[in-house]
DNA sequence: GCATACCGTCTTGTATACAAGATTGCATTC
DNA sequence: GAATGCAATCTTGTATACAAGACGGTATGC
C-alpha cells in the first residue's frame, strides 16, 4: 500500500522559507510598516527570488493575518487594529484558562517535567532574575505557550502559539518598563506554585488577571510608540 | 498616504479559491480517502487548471490540516488521527465556555438578536423539528459558531471556524442515529434557556457535556465506518 | 482653471518551462 | 532466486512568460 516513502529528513533549506522568515522578520522589526504598501516583484528583487515563492509566503502571510493584498493593486503590511489584538488577548485567555485547568486536574508524569522546566526558569531567586527587556519578553511569550505545551494538546498549542505570534509584535512594546517585569516573575512565580498546588480556582483566576494586565497595556499603545520602537530597533 | 485604493467588490472567481473548494469537497465527500495519493498535475488536468492555482490551492489545504506533501513525491489526504481529532474538540470546548460565559456575563443588544435568531431554529415544538442528519448536522455545527460570533469576537470565530471545518469529516458519521438529532435538539434548547437566564455555571456545565457526547461518539468511530459512509455518500 | 477621456505603465493572476532529485522498474551479477 | 546498480520517469521547487485589468498622468476641450 504505502510506497515506502523516505521523508528526506534535511530539506534543503525551502525557498518559500526564506522569503517567509525574511518578511516576518521585516514585519516585526518595523522596517516594514503597518499600512506601507510594497509589490511582489519588489520582494522578489529584494531577496533574489523569484515571484513564486514571494507569492506562496505572501499569501502564508495574508492567511495568518500580517499582510493583506488588493486585487491587482500590490500588497500591504496589516495596519494595526487594537479591537483585534484584544480579541486575540481574549482568545489567549480561553485557551490558557482550559490548560491550566487541565494540568490542575490531571498532572501527568510529561506535564510535571514540563512544570519543572519552567520552575528553573521563573523560581529563581531575584539576583539571578534577568532584566532585558526584549528577553523576558521572548521567554514571557514561551512561559505561555510552554503552558499550554503540557497539557499534550499539541492542536491547542499550534493555534495558541499562531495567537501569541500575532501578538509578538504588540507585546514587546510593553516589556519596556522594569516594573512590568518584575511583576511578570512575581506573576509567573505565584501562577506555578497554584499549579503545582492543584488550586484551579486560584490559577485561573492569576492567569486572568496575568493576562488582562498585559491587555490593557497594549490598549495604551498609540501610534506613536510604534514610531518610537522604530527609531529604536529599525535598521 | 493612501493610494486611493477602490477595492473593487467583485473579484472574477478567482481560480485558485475554486480549485481549494473543488478538492475540500472531493475530501469531505470521501471521493478522495485518507491516505490517498496524488499529484499537482493530477488535479491540474482534473480542475482544468495549471500547476500554478492547484499548488496554492494545496499549501492553503495542507496549512489547514487537510493534506500533506511529500518532498518530491506526492501529495496525500491526511489519515484520520483520532487523537487529533479528540484534541481538536478540546479546543472547541476552551473557546465556546468562553463564549457563554461572556454572553452570560454582558448581553449586548447584538448578542441578544444573535441569542434571537438561534431560538428561533432551535426553540421549536417537536412536530416543526428536522430530522435529516446531514441538514441537523450542519445546522448543529453553525450553532455552535453563532455562540462564539455572538460575542462579538471575530479572531476567536474564525479560529472557532476552523477548528470546526476541521472536525466536520468526522461529525456527520455521527449524526446518522436518529436519537442523537432529538438529544441535540434538547441539549440546544436547554443551552439557550440557561445563557437567557444568565446561568453561567449551568450553561458551562450543559456545554460541556454536550461537546463530550459528540468526542465520545467520535472515539466509537473506526476505519469501518469511513467505508461505509463513503459507500453511502461517495460518487 | 477644471473636468474628463485616454493611453501607457504597473500589478496581480495564471500558464508554462526548467532544475534537482526521489522513486521505480529492469537488467545484471553472484 | 535474491540482491544490487543503473537509467528512465515522475514529482515537486523555482523561474519566467503571458493575460487582464487597475492606476496615474497627460492632453484635450470648455
Amino acid at each position: 500500500m504505502s510506497r515506502g516513502r523516505a521523508a528526506s529528513a534535511t530539506r534543503p533549506e525551502n525557498l518559500t522559507e526564506r522569503v517567509y522568515r525574511k518578511l516576518k522578520a521585516e514585519i516585526f522589526s518595523f522596517r516594514l510598516l503597518p499600512g506601507e504598501r510594497f509589490t511582489e516583484s519588489e520582494v522578489a528583487t529584494l531577496t533574489s527570488a523569484s515571484r513564486t515563492p514571494v507569492r506562496e509566503a505572501l499569501t502564508r502571510l495574508q492567511r495568518e493575518g500580517f499582510v493583506s493584498v488588493a486585487f491587482r493593486s500590490g500588497w500591504q503590511v496589516s495596519p494595526f487594529e487594537f479591537a483585534q489584538f484584544e480579541q486575540l488577548y481574549d482568545v489567549r485567555i480561553a485557551l490558557e484558562m482550559a490548560a491550566v485547568a487541565s494540568l490542575c486536574s490531571a498532572q501527568t508524569p510529561a506535564g510535571l517535567d514540563a512544570l519543572d522546566a519552567l520552575k528553573a526558569i521563573w523560581l529563581v531567586e531575584p539576583a539571578s532574575r534577568l532584566s532585558d527587556g526584549p528577553t523576558v519578553c521572548a521567554l514571557d511569550e514561551r512561559f505561555h505557550e510552554q503552558l499550554v505545551e503540557a497539557t499534550g494538546n499539541l492542536e491547542m498549542a499550534r493555534i495558541h502559539h499562531d495567537v501569541s505570534e500575532r501578538l509578538r509584535i504588540v507585546r514587546r512594546l510593553d516589556f519596556t518598563q522594569s516594573s512590568r517585569i518584575e511583576a511578570t516573575y512575581l506573576e509567573h512565580c505565584a501562577l506555578l506554585a497554584s499549579i503545582l498546588a492543584r488550586d484551579c480556582n486560584r490559577a485561573q483566576a492569576l492567569l486572568r488577571r496575568h493576562i488582562q494586565e498585559s491587555k490593557a497595556e497594549v490598549r495604551q499603545i498609540t501610534l506613536h510608540t510604534l514610531y518610537e520602537a522604530r527609531r529604536k530597533h529599525g535598521a
